[in-house]
DNA sequence: ATTTAACGTTTACAATTGTAAACTAACATT
DNA sequence: AATGTTAGTTTACAATTGTAAACGTTAAAT
């Protein structure tokens, strides 16, 4: 329970690179990410090696280098950004949101399917209505007359 | 077209006040934010002041002091928002992302049948398959051939 | 053995962010 | 008029982030 600490946005993309390759080696890093966004090999290196401090990743010896593997899982990382989102938003709120997220994304037949699915089992857990979590003055729920 | 700029965690508490009283005194602000985050009432005046500079909260005197209302749209951040998350992962993952969002969430039974109602106007522009927009290194996607 | 290439580590440095105190100008009070 | 209260503006300062060069060490090549 140590482990806050947040991803930035250009360790994020250190973090894809390990995530897609299961283990990469720096030079696999700074290769994608040269190509991707330009950056310079020091970039990388920097980035990579405040994720091993951060204990984001992990490394294991091989030979004269190291080959890095994520301490976090992908899947968990996406879910805790989710958070964040919806930290930012009264709970009531939530469903709409993910309304517009639908609007407003390229779907496939069988996103639509699993989304339905989805929806269907969560059917039993549907509330009456959802609670606002929020201090009054920071959403429209709890009244402030005018 | 100048407005790329981020609101970060704690403005954004700012400007939910904002956004929820339409048109708010500094002392609105302080007060909620006092209550909610604890902050000094220097801070609240540390942030306004950045909003304000970052075009992001507008002024409108009244005697002595300002009434601060909201230069963008607070769903139109919170699309941005989003859109920062979806930066993050594959375009092929964004289903998958949304299902695990419903999965989580607290909905009632009405968010549920928007949801609903969102996903059968979808079907109509529903691809066959998303394609995916990565560089190869970043996602599963693009054979890497271990 | 000497030189070179590769890789991790240190140092650098400006911009942004979180937090807040100090300062100043304008009003309101006594 | 003198003083206290407000509200906005300046200054402060450490931590984090984005970007990268420089350095040191080890392994490979000549």
């Amino acid at each position: 329970m140590e482990d806050k600490s947040q991803i930035t946005d250009a360790e994020w993309e250190v973090m894809r690179v390990v995530w897609t390759l299961h283990q990469a080696t720096s030079k696999d890093i700074i290769e994608v990410l040269r190509s991707k966004k330009n950056w310079k090999q020091a970039t990388a290196k920097t980035l990579i090696g405040r994720l091993v401090q951060k204990g984001l990743l992990e490394t294991e010896q091989d030979g004269k280098r190291y080959l890095y593997t994520a301490a976090v899982d992908e899947t968990e990382s996406v879910k805790m950004l989710e958070q964040r989102l919806f930290d930012r938003i009264c709970n009531k709120e939530v469903g709409k949101t993910i309304a517009s997220m639908i609007s407003e994304s390229t779907l496939s037949h069988n996103d639509i399917e699993l989304l339905e699915e989805t929806l269907n089992r969560k059917k039993s857990e549907a509330v009456e209505e959802v609670k606002c979590n929020c201090v009054p003055g920071q959403c429209q729920c709890k009244g402030h007359h005018h």
